[in-house]
This record gives structure tokens, C-alpha cells and sequence, in this order.
DNA sequence: AAATTATCCGAAACCGGTTTTGGTAATTCA
DNA sequence: TGAATTACCAAAACCGGTTTCGGATAATTT
């Protein structure tokens, strides 16, 4: 079914390795029958097999991206638009991705680990960078090439790219604190992954830079999840020293937080500001929108394949580390402060009294503008 | 660097053929050197390479999924939760997905083609299914196993795997009818696609089931992104004979038909209902939340995976079709009619005059009840 | 005890390419 | 014109596995 070499060889009369060497382009093989074998090649539709080529040059033509589907990360857009854009690039040089799904930590070491020695992949890309990761580790053992999606300890070492996310978080801050806030909650989200420091760091630099004394600042971390930014929200809120915004390191767990603000009958980005990272699809459907940082997830997998094909391609090849930006999209969700810790704690405890009387009132004008 | 058949031989004492008989299980070799093989295997890590095993299997042990970046599809989630299914699926087999991104309709028909040729994938899944597809014609010459997730002509030769859309949309329709809604606009999504006449099939299933005359039906198509729908509801709703609800094929395009309900000034799911279908995250987050039909896109992978699987390695295997159901998450987005569509096309017409006013109160009250 | 059969493994062929080697014919140079 | 290159290609080795073939030894049967 298949045509092989030597069938394309026995079409024209001539030697396998001649037909080999006419397509790879050597110098000495005739012009004519160089024309030729292409010529034959492209009627009989011949390719090489990328398997056989394999075993001679030790190469795949692959790289690896492995996944946790369990974790909600992978299930979330922006590895999806990450995946584009590594495969966009490695195309390029014929390279294609392949993407395996561990079940759980352990199984996803071990992925990286039979994937490179079967052979199936010539290098990975690590999204997710935890603190001593323990799939540099594995991968540096057998010398496969890798690019971090992200950054970790011994940065210099590694092929990385990443966002500059102290940067985005100092300027959130600053932002915070030019809009007159004073109490800042941090939610912070995996407490192993590199990300979850990096933000933090931002919103402290950003208040070192600003602080005169009187920037009051909560953290907290492993909030992930829309539910967990709810929960949190709501509790600080109901205490005694609210904050008055929030910063928090994902998107999801600032809609949580907006739900909070929400149900407790306030206005956010009035009331109460919040401000996310990454640029979800959601934050832009939320009521109010969430103002936040949009990642380019796209060019964070392009940029990683590029890395990674040097790596593999260019022997000798230096290590490079790329830090970029993200935008700021200014939406909804965050505002001048309108009260102070103290103001927001009783205007919350005011406004539960009060919820019985508007609830009659925005009837009332229901329904007369219905009629 | 990396340890070969050759070098386990070595290490061991025997010929390299008996090294891979002892791990292929072949009878001819005693059960004593099975044991010493596999040990020693284990101790230098030896793993065989996949690459050289395929030249002889002639299979790759990997599946092709090929991707559109530029459209807006490539970037939903849904796939990446159906990458998901697809990857655990095949991994029971020992099997990879290879997932390549083409930049143009032509450059997808060469991938695939491609991609089987060098032998860089045994088979492929086919997602978001056209009329008369062309990846199946080219697939079908090479004889290339495939799985199609989606429906299409001719579906007895190929093995698939969908949601029952038609019942989905019949549902939907009753639902409508049921809640006393006696104009409906349909707005399809991409028309090249198989499932856009599904959906619209199902709703006009739906429609004949109950009617009695009385019910009137719009239809749109290519309507597939937010602005789509929005622009679309706009026009419709300022129509003489608006729609007093909106079936959508897209939850994107069903955000979209919410956005225009709220711009002018109406409650969706009180004065006009929608209903999305697929289930994507917005539509939780949208106010008020979008009543549709969630896909289970793991599942959806999964069971292709499945397929595919039975295809490459069991000989002589029929093809088989599964369908399958979605969950109506029945959310805010639609409700019992409040208005037929010739008082509704009033309401709104009045509406516009009253907004000042409403405006004027609203304002009041927010200022009374902020002191 | 001889013949037969089982058991086990080495040797070799093979898969489809790439790359090296070596030889022949044509060309260039002295 | 003869020697030295040069151009070109066939043959063979190789990559790392799998699988077939056949032979040696041990175990069984007659």
C-alpha cells in the first residue's frame, strides 16, 4: 500500500541510496536524476517514513507536552491556545506535538521519562513550573532538552519564557494604591507552583515601593477555584477589618470574588475592587467585567518551541531566557476606594438592615416602569 | 548515552534476538532468562525505542489530531477537555496523540495526508465534521483509520461518536413551546459544518411536533461568535415581529443574544428567553446564567479514543456509531413567555421612552439608600 | 541404546531509511 | 596520449529493533 524507497528505487532503475541521497539533497548525484527521483517522487507520492528516518538520525521529530487532566489547569483555555502555539512554531522544522495525560503526579514523571527514552520525543515543554521541579530533575538526568514555560530555581541553566508577573503584580498594586486603597487582600493560588511566589513578591514590592505606614496587607494562598475566592472573599469581608480590594494571582478565584461582593449587596469595583490574572474568557462575561492581566498564551507556546528547536537543532546552543508582558485589561471590576476598612466593616453591617427596605423599594419601581 | 538492545545483550552474555524474544514473551525462551532479561532491563533502564520498533510493526503508536488555529474553535476549551479524553484513552494501548496545527483549510487536507504518509500517526479523530468532508475522501484513499466526533453523509463506512444534537434542539423547542413562546429564532452556527443542520433540524422536529398552527419560526446562519449573535438579537428584537426567544447553536452566540436583551433594557429570561448549547464556562458566569446544554467533551474524546483504537488493532473489526446524550442546564437565561411578540415589539418600543425616567429613579434610590 | 521430540538460543534476515565506501566512466591536466 | 581528477552511482554497512530459521542440547519415547 505504502511506497517505500525501494519501490521508488525499482521505478527508476536505480539504487536506494541514490534516491535517498538525491532527496537529502547531497552534492554527488546528478542534476538530471536529482529531477528525476523528485519528479517520480511527487507522482508516486513518496515520503520517507519519519519512523525509519528515526532509528538513523535518533530523532522523533517530536516534542512532548504532558498534561494532569485532573487538575482543573488543564482543562482550562489557555493550554489550549499554549498547544497552538508550540506547534505552530516546531512545524516549522517538521516537528510535531505530542501530548500525553498523566493521572497522576507520579505517572507524569515517569511520562517524561519513557516518553524520551522510547524515542517518542526529542525534548519537552514544562508548563506549570513548581519550586524544584521534580521533572527538571528526572529530564536532567537523561539530558533531554527542555523549555520552561515559566520560571524556578537555577533559571540560568534552562531554556525558560515567561511572564513577567512580579512586574504585572507591582503595577496592580500600585494601581490599587493610587486608587486610594489601604487594606489589599492577596489571594493567592497553588502554593507549589513558582507562579504563586512571583505574584506575591509583586504585590509587596508594590506596597515597599508606596508604603508610608499605613498599607495593611493579608495573604493567602491555595485559593484556585471560583468557590474558594467565594469563601474567602465572604469572610474577610463580614470581618472586622475588611480589605478594601482584593489581588488576586487567578482569574477564577477573582469571579469568585466577585460573587462574594455580590452577595453580600455590594457593587464590585464600587464597593469593593478586584483585579485577576490571566484573561480568561469569563472575566469579560462577568457583571461587572474583571479587570486583568491577559496573557498571550499563544506567543508564550510559540516562543517555547522556538527555544526548544534551537535546543535540539543547534549544538552548542546557549540557554535563553525570554521575560515578557502581559496587558492590563482596565475593565469593571476595580475602582477608586469609595470607604475605608472601618467605613466598609459598618456599611456592611448597616446595609443587612437595610436589604428588607430596598428589596420593597426596587419592586416598587419594577414595577411601575413595567406598567 | 542511551542504552540499546545491543548493550543489554552485551551486558547479559546473549544474542540481542533472545534479549527481545525474553520481552516480547515469545515461548522459545526459558523462563530463567526471562527472568534475568527483565531484571537487567529494569536495573540499566532499558527501554526499547519505539522509533525502531515501528519500522518493523509499521506502527507509529500515535494519533493524529489536526487543528485550525486561526479559528476561533481551535481556542474553546472544549477541546482541550476532549484532548484530554482522547490521550487517556489511547494511553491503555500504549499510544500518543499527535496534535499538529494547520494555518489554512489546504494545509489541514496535506497535513493529514501527510502525517500518515511518514507514518508520524496510525489513524486519526476528526472533529467538528463537515458535509462531505474532504479529510475523509483523502483518508479514505490512504486507507487511514479515522474516527469521526460528529455525524456526516454516509455514516455506516466510518466510526463516530456524538451527541444526539437533534434531540438535544427538539428538547430545547419543546421546552420553549411549553413556557408559551410562539416565535422562535433559530441562529445556526459555521453552515459548512455537519452538526449546524442537526441542531437545526432538531428545532424544526420540535416545532412540528406541537404545532397547531400558530408558531412562527426564524432562521439564521453562520452566526457564531458573540458579536454575531449580538448584532443579530439587536436587529431582530427592533424588528416589527421580534422573537420573544433565541435557540442558538453556540453558547457564544446565545452570550451574544443576552448582551442584546440587557442593551435594551430587557431582563433575558423574563422578557426574552435563550437557550445556548455546549456547555463553555461563560455561561456560567453571564447574568443571568445561560440555560444550555453541556457536553461531556472528556467523555466525547474518550469513546474516540476507544474507536480508534479498535480500528488499528483489531483486524476486521466493524465499524460502530455511538450517540449520546448532553445535560440541559436549565440556568436563567429562558423562562415562561411574559409578552407574545406583537406586545413584546411594543414593550420595547415604549421602553426606550422610559429610560430617562427609570434612570432618574434608579438613582434616587441608590442615593438614599448609599447614606 | 537409538530415535524422536522439546527446549532453548544464536545467527541471520528484515523493516525503511541514511551514510559511507569503493569503483567506473568521463573529464581535465600535464 | 597517459595520468590524475572529477562526477556519478551501486553496493554495503548501519541504525535498533523484531522475527524467522536452524542447530545444539536435553528430555522423552520406543
Amino acid at each position: 500500500m505504502k511506497i517505500t524507497i525501494q519501490d521508488l528505487a525499482d521505478h527508476l532503475g536505480i539504487s536506494k541510496g541514490t534516491v535517498s541521497r538525491a532527496l537529502r539533497g547531497y552534492a554527488d548525484v546528478s542534476a538530471s536524476t536529482v529531477e528525476r527521483v523528485q519528479q517520480a517522487a511527487k507522482e508516486l507520492g513518496y515520503q520517507p517514513s519519519a519512523v525509519a528516518q528515526g532509528i538513523k538520525t535518533g530523532l522523533a521529530r517530536s516534542v512532548g507536552l504532558i498534561l494532569l487532566p485532573k487538575s482543573r489547569a488543564a482543562s482550562r483555555p489557555f493550554l489550549m491556545q499554549f498547544i497552538n502555539g508550540i506547534s505552530t512554531s516546531i512545524a516549522k522544522h517538521g516537528y510535531t506535538l505530542t501530548v500525553a495525560t498523566a493521572q497522576s503526579d507520579a505517572e507524569m514523571l515517569e511520562l517524561h521519562r519513557d516518553l524520551f527514552v522510547q524515542r517518542k520525543v526529542d525534548g519537552f515543554i514544562l508548563p506549570r513550573t513548581m519550586h524544584n521541579d521534580p521533572r527538571i530533575q528526572i529530564l536532567d538526568q537523561l539530558k533531554a532538552p527542555l523549555v520552561l514555560y515559566g520560571q524556578t530555581e537555577n533559571l540560568t541553566q534552562y531554556s525558560w519564557f515567561d511572564i513577567n508577573q512580579v512586574e504585572c503584580f507591582r503595577r496592580a498594586t500600585t494601581r490599587l494604591l493610587n486608587f486610594g486603597h489601604r487594606h489589599l487582600a492577596f489571594l493567592g493560588g497553588d502554593a507549589p507552583l513558582f507562579y504563586n511566589s512571583l505574584r506575591r513578591k509583586g504585590v509587596e514590592f508594590g506596597i515597599r515601593e508606596f508604603d508610608r505606614g499605613e498599607v495593611q496587607l493579608q495573604v493567602f494562598e491555595n485559593i484556585t477555584t471560583v468557590a474558594d475566592g467565594l469563601e474567602c472573599a465572604l469572610r474577610l469581608l463580614q470581618s472586622s477589618q475588611p480589605p478594601t480590594c482584593f489581588l488576586c494571582a487567578l482569574d477564577l478565584s477573582a469571579l469568585g470574588v466577585i460573587r462574594a461582593i455580590k452577595q453580600l449587596e455590594l457593587i464590585p469595583g464600587e464597593h469593593v475592587s478586584v483585579i485577576g490574572y490571566e484573561g480568561i474568557p469569563e472575566g469579560e462575561f462577568s457583571e461587572p467585567s474583571l479587570t486583568t492581566f491577559e496573557v498571550d498564551q499563544y506567543e508564550a507556546g510559540f516562543q517555547c518551541g522556538v527555544k526548544l528547536m534551537q535546543l535540539i537543532h543547534e549544538k552548542g546552543v546557549k540557554v535563553t531566557g525570554t521575560l515578557t508582558m502581559a496587558v492590563l485589561l482596565e475593565r469593571g471590576s476595580d475602582g477608586p476606594v469609595r470607604f475605608n476598612s472601618s467605613e466598609l466593616a459598618t456599611f456592611i453591617r448597616n446595609r443587612k438592615r437595610l436589604l428588607s427596605s430596598q428589596e420593597k423599594l426596587h419592586r416598587m419601581t419594577e414595577k411601575s416602569l413595567r406598567n
